[in-house]
DNA sequence: GTGAAAGCGCTAACAT
DNA sequence: ATGTTAGCGCTTTCAC
């Protein structure tokens, strides 16, 4: 193995200075250009890379990014993540990722470990435990330290900083309408994320859509869970009672397992059963029936996250009077198989 | 926002010098206690954290890996990533991410970018463009360079370094062999990965379990694409002429799309026709019926890897006489509902 | 047009 | 026990 080459070595060989071949390999005007050539040529022809590390120290900054969210295996957070770091890349910035699994230690030690000089900002997606706890102290030190974080889905209601986040009530309201409009009256209200701000919006979603059509509300065809630990065994029981004709479930867990169960007993989805889902699109696509969801447009969420952070770094001057903003990615329905057309009906 | 706390400031504020402070901090026995505590304690105050960009500057690493794969938002990779960033972790190391999204060019230049002291090695599972064209030379130029390079899973034949694989040919064997135990003659191939290495493996142990079973190898029965395009349509045509019992589905779109013809052309799953798929854990058990899959353990690939990686930047001295490893991880057939049980039967 | 020197924040060998 | 100094690789101001 070689030892890396650096300016002091092209320098010694050159027969000229470091800062020579410094300002040469910039493009300073300053240097002639049979100089500047000369160097220009046997920096490549050595493979010269600048050492980044070098650079960053002196221009105190890293042009990297750090990524903390709550699970990469969970598929609307891998398009997230991919979104980020298309965006990241395009303006040169590398991306740091860290896995903090619904942990709050995790997280802090994440962040605390980064915000050393080795990341300009972070975006991050509150794990589940903090997000419990209510702990919010680890960024509002960070951000105080002049780092810079944007969240997105998972926000934090009492952390200043720009956000980025679904109309998570809103769509939940249309896609019950939707059910609605396409004749069901008995519907399934399926969270197992009810600890979490976005399940809880989902939920609230639910209710005034059958508030505002009138429809009672039966805590019967309701299941709020924190787990899926029992929720299996009441939903069984729910799908058994018979008394339901659409289901919304607004989490992953919980839509698939809806279908399954429906399935199982016999039930012919949209005829019988009505399912609206949140799931990743491609899976939803594979089930049978295809499974219409409430599209969570991942990667624009993670583009927007990127961006909005990249020019808080890149205008480090003017935090005074800066406003922090929410940034709010609009969502739709997309209808597949496990939902009756509306077109057809009218 | 506040400036950063440094070394020197410290030193200032203390009226002592910047080597005292820092050896104070680290702990030094050359420093006497009370100096040791007073310094500490006002470093704790005010939060102060090593900038670890000078330290690595100083110390000529990093300890961070660079991991390049070609698409997060395939489960498989998603997992392996998993594994990496949890064994990095507890190794002290920051993982910075690159997705090549299957693109040489994207490949070759997050290597180039990083291979100039961002990080101190690589985890890459080679894109399927590098793959296509063999091409290997920003491979074996980072390696020269002195940066370890560990491929996973898509590897290179032509480039040495340190790699982890699954047996795809032996565990495809073995599922085949089990198909046939289980009764059935009539088994289909179905493949849109035929470019890539794994994907002729897995064929290859496909055509070497139906010889060594005196099974005649029925080329009506065997779709090998390089992608998807076309594949749904002659899967269509394969499945509507019934003469298949079984189906080996080597990639998850063929597994997810031989699940969902199957169902829409009222076969019973097994009982008329089995299906052993390659697709993430989570989602083949949510598919009705759950589909039986040869699991690809992604963490303990990822955790290998980093493994692997870690110890070879620690012990850089030694590459001589260093003998490149390539660790295989024993894989299995995960028994669901679309293959006939086999203990049922005798 | 080129070079010397200082400095980014930190460590460590070498004084004192 | 504490301080001085040089140096990691690079940029940049200031001399020449």
């Amino acid at each position: 193995m070689k030892s890396k080459l650096t300016l002091k070595q092209i320098a010694l060989e050159l027969g000229v200075s470091v800062s020579t071949v410094s300002k040469a390999l910039n493009d300073s005007a300053e240097i002639s250009d049979p100089t500047r050539i000369r160097i220009k040529e046997f920096a490549k022809l050595k493979n010269y890379k600048p050492n980044s590390l070098a650079k960053n120290l002196k221009y105190q900054r890293t042009n990297t990014i750090g990524v903390i969210i709550p699970n990469i295996l969970n598929p609307f957070f891998a398009k997230v993540f991919s979104g980020i770091e298309k965006e990241a890349n395009k303006n040169g910035f590398n991306v740091i990722t860290c896995i903090s699994n619904e942990s709050f230690e995790k997280e802090k030690q994440a962040i605390d470990l980064l915000s050393n000089g080795t990341v300009d900002g972070f975006i991050v997606s509150v794990a589940e435990e903090t997000e419990l706890n209510k702990v919010t102290s680890h960024f509002k030190e960070t951000i105080s330290e002049g780092i810079p974080i944007v969240m997105f889905d998972r926000i934090s209601d009492f952390v200043n900083c720009d956000k980025v986040i679904v109309d998570d009530l809103e769509s939940s309201f249309e896609a019950i309408n939707y059910l609605i409009k396409t004749g069901c009256k008995n519907i399934a209200l399926l969270s197992c994320i009810d600890n979490l701000s976005v399940g809880k919006l989902r939920a609230d979603g639910y209710l005034r859509a059958l508030m505002e059509n009138n429809i009672p509300i039966n805590e019967n065809f309701i299941i709020r869970r924190n787990f899926t630990d029992d929720f299996d065994d009441a939903l069984k029981k729910l799908i058994d009672a018979k008394g339901i004709d659409a289901v919304f479930a607004i989490d992953e867990h919980s839509s698939t397992m809806a279908m399954k169960m429906a399935i199982q007993n016999g039930y012919a989805i949209p005829e019988d059963i009505s399912i609206i889902g949140f799931a990743d699109g491609v899976w939803s696509r594979r089930l049978t029936p295809s499974l219409s969801t409430i599209s969570q447009h991942g990667p624009e969420i993670g583009q927007e996250a990127a961006r909005l952070l990249i020019s808080k770094i890149k205008n480090k001057k003017m935090d005074d009077d800066y406003e922090y903003k929410t940034v709010v990615i609009k969502t739709e329905l997309r209808q597949r198989d496990s939902t009756k057309k509306l077109t057809s009906l009218k």
